[in-house]
Parts: structure tokens; C-alpha cells; sequence
DNA sequence: TTAATAATTAGAATAATTCCATTTCTAACT
DNA sequence: AGTTAGAAATGGAATTATTCTAATTATTAA
């Protein structure tokens, strides 16, 4: 492989997925390392094209599968918008995303507390959110891309 | 047809199809009608089944072609969670969506202007956000339901 | 080293949606 | 009212992202 996880996330890695019992292959640290490598928010199909040039048996399957144990663990999320394909992101903080309509290219925008704060006020009583999903579309700046 | 439009949803449908000078179809209008009798958030399959009801020729292409169309007008919205199929919503103030993880069930919540403007607020300067989504997902009340 | 289990593989299957060619309808003009 | 041109509806095929399945291979614990 031309690169590979830096000493940390190798750790983060291995340690989430033990922690499920499950076993840290060289096929999903493939899929986490590119995640990692290139934070473009990329499809499946971006992914598979990028693990294959490191391992070049790769199926489709396994990069699902692989995507599928990654997200379970906490390593990524999916990021859906609209009815395109899903959309991976390695970022773990509290983020919205923004989609160029013109570029498709997608942004990460922080969420401060506070509008996070006012965000979960807004479900009902009696109502527990597990997830919260802020995505914006519209017109990026492409001036400064 | 066992019921209909009222006078006043009739006349903002046929009139914001002509502003597109697109024609008032009994299709469309029936798509419509189905849409806003029973608010709950209906996938097309869900549509297509009460629309034969009402127009039994109607095949599956065409609920597609006027949910297209009305979702064009604006009369009524799409709304996308996961991977799920689209669900259609006649609510067109600003509002959330709240999926019940267990039923499967989506409820509106509203959006006060406050929370609103902050949310705006994420976004960074030089990016013009035409539309914006938010939905949480989580437990739903089911004892109020 | 082996056995048990988990993960990967290739390809078929699925499901929601879109496309396409044809037919039917609508509304503006005679 | 009858024609006609353009718009909409229709049925079925095609597409696309994703999931499933059965067989093979890899990993880990003993």
C-alpha cells in the first residue's frame, strides 16, 4: 500500500472495532484510510475505485460491507442528500453539510453549541432524537473553492 | 371521485400550475387531493394505491410525472430520510421532520424564526443556501400517537 | 496447527425511480 | 362544434444504488 494510517488513527481504528468484536482487516482500513486521506465526502463507487488501486481484489460488496461495519462503529457517517447515491465523512464533530447545486461538491459547516442547543429544542416532548441531519443546498462559492 | 379539492385549495393549485403554464390535470389534482386528505407523509407507492382508488387507470409513471410537477410548483415537498423512499408533504412552512425509528412514522416539527436565523447563520459567507433540510431520527412518543 | 467463525468474493437480485415510444387528452383556432 | 398542435398519460423497459446469497478465503483462539 503507498500509504497508510497514521500510528493514531490505526489505534482509534483497531480499537473500535475490537471493541465490537469484530476484526480490523486490511480491506477496512483500506476503506477508513481513504475516508481519511481525501475528506471529499466520497460514494461508494469513489471509494471502491480508490481502495482497488491499493487492493486490487477488492469487490463491491466489500467495500459496502466495509462501509456498513465503519459506520457502525462510530469511524464514519453517512452523509444522504436528496436521492443521490450516500455520501461517507470522517468528521465526528457536530457538522451540517452544504451541497453545491452547480458542483455537487459538499462542505462541512460547524455547528456552534448554542444553535445545536436551540436545534434540540425543537423536538416535541416526549420525543428522544438519536440523530440530527442539517443539510443546505444552494450556491457555493467558487470563488474561494 | 369520492371527495374533493376545497374551492380554496383548488383554486391555488390550478393557479400555481398556470403560473408555469402547465395544465390542471384530474391526475395532478387527484395526486394533490390524496397528498393533502391525509397528511402522514406518503411514499409514491402510497400515492399510487390511493390514486387508483379515485382513478383506477392511473399508472405508476404518471404519479411519479405529478408529484414531479407539484413538487415543481411548490405546492408540495419532497422529503428524503436515509436512504428511504422520497415521501411527499403538503406542510410548506418552515418545518423539520422527525422519524420514528421504531413505526417508521414521520411527524413535523415546527421551526420558530429564531432558530430558524441561526441555523441560516451556520452557513459561511459567499454560499447562498437555497434550501434547507433538517430531520432527526430517534424515538417517537408512541403513547401519544 | 487446526478448528471455528468471521470476512470477502462474484454475481444475481431487489427496489425506487427514470426513460422512452406511443396513445390520449386539452385548449386555442377555425 | 371540429381540427390540430402541443402537453400529459400510459405501459413497459432500463437504470442505478444497494443488498443478498452461496461459495471461498482469512483470522484468531485454543
Amino acid at each position: 500500500m503507498a500509504f497508510s494510517l497514521s500510528p493514531s488513527s490505526k489505534k482509534t481504528f483497531a480499537h473500535s472495532l475490537r471493541e465490537k468484536g469484530l476484526r480490523p482487516t486490511k480491506q477496512r482500513a483500506c476503506v477508513y484510510e481513504v475516508i481519511l486521506d481525501k475528506r471529499d465526502h466520497p460514494t461508494a463507487d469513489d471509494i471502491f475505485d480508490r481502495v482497488k488501486k491499493h487492493l486490487p481484489g477488492t469487490s463491491f460488496a466489500t467495500v459496502y460491507n466495509c462501509l456498513e461495519t465503519l459506520v457502525g462503529c462510530g469511524l464514519v457517517r453517512q452523509v444522504n442528500m436528496d436521492r443521490s447515491p450516500t455520501r461517507y465523512c470522517p468528521n465526528l464533530t457536530p457538522h451540517a453539510h452544504f451541497k453545491c447545486t452547480d458542483t455537487g461538491q459538499i462542505f462541512d459547516v460547524q455547528i456552534d453549541q448554542e444553535t445545536l442547543s436551540k436545534m434540540h429544542a425543537l423536538i416535541p416532548k416526549g420525543f428522544l432524537a438519536e440523530n440530527i441531519d442539517l443539510c443546505f443546498s444552494g450556491k457555493g462559492d467558487s470563488s474561494t473553492q
